[in-house]
DNA sequence: CTGAAAGCGCTTACAG
DNA sequence: CTGAAAGCGCTTACAG
């Protein structure tokens, strides 16, 4: 399964090879200009012959930097860290760092234990990865190194937190529907208790009300992320209001279910009803019955965004506030214009 | 955004403060048990007082243990790492081990400069996750831990991969199928090059002459891993075999399309035709309507197994070769038996 | 330009 | 039972 573990090649090992002293081989490695060049070759054909990796532990120890940071979440389960824990990595990896990988399940007592094993371990700063629903109360107070919260919201004006912008992704989805001369216009979404949720469906009412619109039914339709709530939804909604020609739903699942009923009640898509989600889910999204437009969070980037941030605090450059990175909207083919009203 | 960071405490300050040298402010803390009880009461009261967090970095040079585990993968993004990585942290902190995540991205060069990086950490061991598709290139040979590989074999017999059983999971859906009395049975799933695929079919096909039964169409249709392909092959199959009574589905997403398909159709799910997937995805197994009976990887504990290997080697216990770990069939509302036939 | 020495924070024989 | 000393692998003033 694997070798016996041998002896690691050290710096001693290339020094001797090379014929200089520890500290000269050092600072040839570490490219510091106050070595010869031939001693530098040679110092240097040394480390790749013995194929030497400096000890990271002993360096860290040294200079108090390991280079490393931790992500501390609850929800690596849910759909939306893995972008950002890609975009995290993608970030950190182009700065030479590594992540050391927390998920406290929501679990209180797990979450103190790993904050404490972190910082044991010398991590330089944390990342936080929290989720969209509520605002977090802030760990900054008991961590000692720089701490971005991404995604999730800290409740601490002074800590810096990188969300998602659901005020503009909901605009972009309205903007577009209104655009494409869709006039009676619905909007399903998930719990109310959901902060994404009402501060989405506020910013759905604005832009309608601009274009002097009003959402069909009154109101939103608050429910769950779910096909089923979308289905049944859809099945209230077309049923009460006839002439509805376009859904804004909360989340990819929700545009699913809310697809197969319009298709189920005869209804065709774009033409007589236009649909779109949120999130660009591409499993759901992507192969949806048509295909949906749909609004993408560039989560990648927010994870890419926070850690930015996070060298900048390391770098003795903090920020702090919100910071709400764009939506991006794509458009499949769930949503098109009205089709030509035949001429009376 | 962070506080400034201020000295550390070591445990110079905790023997300085309990009036004890290092060393044994050092037995003290590590319940050696060459130390007055009087005197360890001091030091933890000491340690306590201060909050004293020992240097993990200094504690692994000296032992040569880190108690961190890298993990390394090419597919962080698909949906069988995330709940097989909760599976390695929930093994891995229960031995108070950490683990370093790195997705190579299926970049070769990435990948090399990841061990690297991982070595250089002075990482105790390797997990590493592939993909069930195929055979993966050992790593081994380049890493002087030990190393476990999970849910995608390593190429070389001597290591030690801990895989899905895809025998027994499509025996549990077949034999489920034929022991609720469904005779005419067909099977679509994924692409032929799958090896996942062809060793599922491949076990159809056996527990189906076993029953005495052939399936329906004489060959699998094999296609693409999504919902538009369920939707395809399960209008042309019921096209052409008009008595077919039950369907598994090479995942999930498949499964999906062909319930609607079905239902569009005209045929009640479960009493027309039974449907089955396959990896218990559950925003489409349980969301489907009806909800999806399938079959569950147990990733999480495919997890947990491969860190109680690597723990084994750890402590000079290694083990090689193939472990297949058994799936579980979720019965819910896509399956049933077929309705009692009208006398005649 | 080079190298001896000190030191990062800790653990572990070893002497007392 | 306690503590002085050596040492893990490296970096960094400092002297030469």
């Amino acid at each position: 399964m694997a070798r016996q573990r041998s002896r690691p090649v050290t710096l001693t090992d290339v020094a001797r090879r090379a014929g200089v002293s520890v500290a000269t081989a050092s600072k040839a490695l570490n490219a510091r200009d106050e070595v010869a060049p031939e001693t530098r070759r040679r110092v240097l054909q040394a480390a790749d012959e013995l194929a030497f990796q400096p000890n990271v532990l002993a360096r860290g120890l040294l200079t108090g930097r390991t280079r490393t940071i931790g992500l501390l979440t609850d929800e690596l389960a849910g759909r939306f860290s893995i972008p950002i824990l890609l975009g995290v990595e993608d970030a950190l990896a182009s700065g030479q760092m590594s992540v050391l990988l927390c998920d406290a399940r929501g679990d209180a007592i797990r979450r103190q234990h790993y904050i404490r094993t972190l910082l044991a371990r010398q991590v330089d700063g944390f990342v936080v990865l929290g989720d969209s629903n509520d605002l977090r109360p802030s760990l900054t107070r008991q961590i000692p190194v720089p701490v971005v919260y991404v995604y999730g919201e800290s409740d601490h004006p002074k800590d810096l937190s990188v969300l998602a912008d659901d005020e503009h992704g909901a605009r972009l989805a309205t903007e577009h529907l209104v655009s494409l001369g869709r006039r009676h216009i619905a909007h399903i979404t998930g719990p109310e208790t959901y902060r994404a949720a009402r501060d989405r469906a506020a910013t759905v009412r604005k832009v309608l009300t601009d274009a002097g619109l009003t959402l069909v039914g009154g109101d939103p339709l608050y429910g769950e992320w779910s096909q089923r709530w979308g289905r049944h939804a859809a099945r209230t909604l077309l049923t009460a209001h006839a002439g509805i020609d376009a859904i804004f739903c909360g989340n990819d699942q929700i545009a699913t279910g809310v697809a197969n009923t319009v298709r189920e009640l005869g209804r065709h898509i774009p033409d007589d009803v236009s649909i779109v989600g949120y999130d660009n889910w591409h499993e759901f999204a992507a192969d949806c019955q048509p295909p949906l437009t749909t609004v993408d969070l560039n989560l990648q980037q927010l994870g890419e965004t926070a850690v930015h941030h996070l060298f900048a605090a390391l770098d003795g450059q903090p920020s702090s506030g919100v910071i709400r990175q764009p939506c991006r909207l794509v458009v499949r083919d769930s949503t098109g214009p009205p089709p030509p009203r035949l001429t009376a």
